[in-house]
DNA sequence: ATGGTCGGCAACCGA
């Protein structure tokens, strides 16, 4: 079973660098972020076409989740419950033996803004709705973007970004908390000593030449999945003709 | 060097 997980910036701009590495990787399941679409306008036909469904919740110009799947699901939800207001950020998908949750963790702006305080009571409800939806033996795998670089090796610069949005103790410690819950890092599980960047911002010039880059998008798995996790690697290897930022997705395999 | 880049969408916002 292949898992990944790819921040969009805006699906339908990406949807040549989605559909081409479908067709390349033919992942089972892929988490979206950051769609930026409403749903009537969602992409379905062209996912449809390449052999996947769709589940999704999105707005105009902002947020947005998706899931799209070669295996048929039992169930989708958004949101932390039914009656959460805020459905374009929490995907949950029921497939026979596992569960995937997608999320689109709010990226927090900066530590003295409203934002970031959003950012830490949105983790906390996070770690409420996998402490009250989840048994610690359930195969749960949890994917997305997380706006969160957990260690030192995760960030280019870890002493200078220390205190930064995304690099902030207390994001590490409210991420930590779910972690306690019994998730495990399947990206450095298989790469204990790879930095595995997923994030460049484009607003520093050649950032991913310079290697400026942050691991901020993540495939965590409880114990029942993550005992069958069998490698995990970032593919973000810009093909010549497009932008760095256009293709950088993290992946799984489960033996599930 | 006090700027620089995206997407969405129609003036800026969020990342």
């Amino acid at each position: 079973m292949k898992i990944a997980s790819f921040n969009a910036n805006g699906i339908r701009a990406r949807m040549p660098v989605v559909l081409r590495w479908l067709e390349e990787q033919v992942p089972d399941v892929l988490c979206i972020q950051e769609t930026k679409v409403q749903d009537s306008q969602f992409p379905v036909n062209a996912f449809e076409d390449a052999g996947y469904h769709s589940f999704f919740r999105g707005q105009k110009s902002y947020n947005g989740v998706a899931v799209i799947s070669r295996i048929p699901p039992v169930s989708a939800c958004f949101g932390f419950n039914p009656d959460d207001d805020e459905q374009v950020r929490l995907a949950r998908i029921d497939f026979d033996r596992f569960t995937v949750v997608n999320t689109y963790v709010p990226q927090g702006q900066s530590p003295d803004s409203e934002k970031f305080q959003y950012k830490l009571d949105w983790l906390s409800r996070l770690r409420s709705y996998f402490e009250t939806g989840f048994s610690a033996s359930d195969p749960l795998i949890w994917a997305g973007d997380f706006n969160i670089a957990p260690h030192p090796i995760d960030v280019y610069d870890p002493q200078a970004l220390a205190g930064s949005v995304c690099y902030h103790p207390l994001e590490h410690r409210a991420l930590d908390a779910i972690r306690r819950l019994g998730f495990t890092d399947v990206y450095r599980k298989h790469k204990p000593d790879d930095p595995g960047f997923s994030f460049w911002d484009y607003r520093i010039p050649n950032a991913l030449k310079r290697k400026l880059g942050w691991r901020i998008d993540h495939i965590w798995a409880t114990a029942s999945a993550a005992e069958k996790s069998r490698s995990a690697w970032i593919d973000a290897e810009p093909r010549t003709w497009e932008k760095p930022s256009d293709h950088t997705f993290i992946v799984a395999v489960f033996d599930l």
